[in-house]
RNA sequence: GGCGGCAUAGCCAAGUGGUAAGGCAGAGGUCUGCAAAACCUCCAUUCCCCAGUUCGAAUCUGGGUGCCGCCUCCA
């Protein structure tokens, strides 16, 4: 079957084929480590765990390298500014080595929290140097460089197809730049490759370099590390669609540049998250929301924030208010409850295969997983028999990342909590309602649920 | 100022030429000692507005209006 992928280079879906089949290489921009990632950050990191998750089941063998940005990631607008990790270290008191150690952990344990599978590779941008100063050797043996006070630049102008991602005019672009300007910038667009520590100032993270002490642009490392781990895989490269105009068009530059081969042939960007009514969620704004404030500190299950992005397509802005969250952990107990019933009638049998189909056109169709989600409401209403949905619904939970089969898997239950049930059903036996209903109040309160169903008393954890 | 995107029920939304998916909320019902859970039924003659193309438009074209993003760190 056809995987179909929009790709932001052609603004097209195409049909998606690695270069070297089964083998597939996914590189995914990963978080620059000086704060918590909030609920934005996080649903670009489940579209794209949505995107290797429908790979694999393509049959494909993906080799997925994820990049910790821990150095040269600046404030300021076009290399201007504080580095972040610097800022970070001064504001919390600690070595930027620790912001970057600290949030890189916070940050791994979120996509565990989230059921984001690990990628195959992690690689910090401080771990590669040596690598980023070859590859800004080669860009300088190729004359794309020039040096100027502050650091070593990328002559955009000596690149021709600039633009090709972004499909900008960059005549007009330069007309309307409200930035602070870089006087000494041959053009507006070009980027720094190699930033000098300013003198008189001891950085925390600073490296020798052919061009003099100092530390790396921002860009550089992504292409520095793709090209170290995939090499001839450069398949699809990810991100979010803030870092097609920038980041992702600068990458191309320089990588093209430095290695005359084309860099990526799939780009794939996810959208943003916004405030119903409001404005895009931004660490810079000071209004973001963590997995922490906003679902785990409520007791919302985590997970529910993973099924409420799978009701907006990847690539339009999804609206996200309290009610969301609601919304999606009433929809995810609801459909564990749907499978809890369906274990009570049946083991898993036979998938059925025309479900499976179904299901599989939708994903393939540029990771359609609004309709995906539709497709798992038709099956669960469908009058297959218990032993078909259950076997197929689980195959549909390899994409969703759900947890839905652990559902199985028998809990038990505290001491404490086993008592009451067993109080309940004595006082049940004998018809003492008023104690029934008190001893459901109290294991409710214990965070536990009483299901009065056909097969006897259940006590569920929600 | 330039570039791009979006506007579908109370909320989140899919659908890009053939007569409006799905979820949440809501209403009614089955079950139950009651409730919850589960299940069944109902819930947009209509897709921001105006004009046009077409046998036919939420979907295409033109013009408005509103919102968002990028051009400056950002997923």
């Amino acid at each position: 079957m056809e995987l179909f992928l929009y790709n932001s280079l052609t603004r097209k879906k195409e049909v998606f084929k690695p270069s070297r089949p089964p083998e597939t290489g996914l590189y995914t921009c990963g978080p620059t480590v000086y704060n918590y990632a909030h609920i934005g950050n996080l649903r670009t990191y489940i579209f794209e765990d949505i995107l290797k998750r429908v790979l694999t089941y393509n049959g494909y063998k993906v080799k997925h390298v994820m990049n910790i940005t821990d150095v040269g990631h600046l404030t300021g607008d076009r290399d201007m500014g504080e580095d972040k990790l610097e800022k970070g270290a001064q504001r919390e008191g600690k070595s930027a080595w620790d912001i970057a150690g600290y949030y890189t952990q916070a940050f791994k344990k979120d996509i565990n929290r989230l059921n984001i599978l690990e990628p195959s590779i992690w690689c910090k941008a401080t771990d590669t140097i040596g690598e980023q100063i070859e590859l800004i050797q080669t860009l300088e043996s190729k004359g794309y460089t020039y040096t100027i006070n502050d650091g070593v630049y990328f002559d955009t102008s000596r690149f021709e197809n600039y633009a090709k991602l972004s499909h900008q005019d960059l005549e007009a672009l330069q007309e309307g730049a409200r930035v602070e300007k870089n006087l000494s910038k041959r053009n507006p667009a070009d980027f720094a490759l190699w930033k000098f520590s300013p003198s008189g100032v001891q950085r925390q993270m600073e490296w020798q370099s052919p061009w003099g002490v100092g530390f790396p642009g921002w860009h550089i490392e992504c292409s520095a590390m793709s090209m170290m781990y995939l090499n001839d895989m450069l398949d699809i490269h990810c991100g979010g669609t803030d870092h097609i105009d920038v980041h992702h068009t600068n990458e191309i530059a320089q990588s093209e540049a430095a290695t005359g081969k084309p860099f990526f042939s799939f780009w794939m960007h996810g959208a943003f998250l916004i405030i119903t009514g409001g404005k895009k969620m931004a660490k810079s704004e000071g209004n973001f929301l963590t997995l922490e404030s906003a679902f785990l500190n409520k007791g919302i299950d985590p997970l529910a924030y993973r099924y409420a992005t799978f009701q907006t397509h990847y690539r339009k802005p999804m609206e996200y208010s309290g009610k969301v969250a609601t919304a999606a952990q009433n929809g995810l107990f609801h459909l564990r409850n749907q499978v809890r019933t369906l274990m009570d009638a049946g083991e898993p049998a036979a998938i059925d295969s025309k479900f499976q189909k179904r299901f599989h056109e939708t994903i393939n169709n540029d990771l359609n997983m609004p309709r995906a989600m539709a497709v798992v409401q038709d099956l669960l209403k469908s009058n297959l028999n218990a032993g078909a949905k259950l076997a197929t619904v689980f195959e549909f939970d390899r994409i969703l990342g759900l947890d839905l089969s652990e559902l199985a898997k028998k809990q038990d239950l505290p001491e404490d909590i086993q008592k009451l049930v067993q109080a309940r059903k004595d006082a049940r036996k004998a018809k003492n309602w008023a104690l029934s209903d008190e001893l459901r109040d109290k294991i409710l309160a214990l965070g536990y649920q009483v299901q009065d169903t056909a097969q006897g008393m259940k006590v569920i954890k929600p």
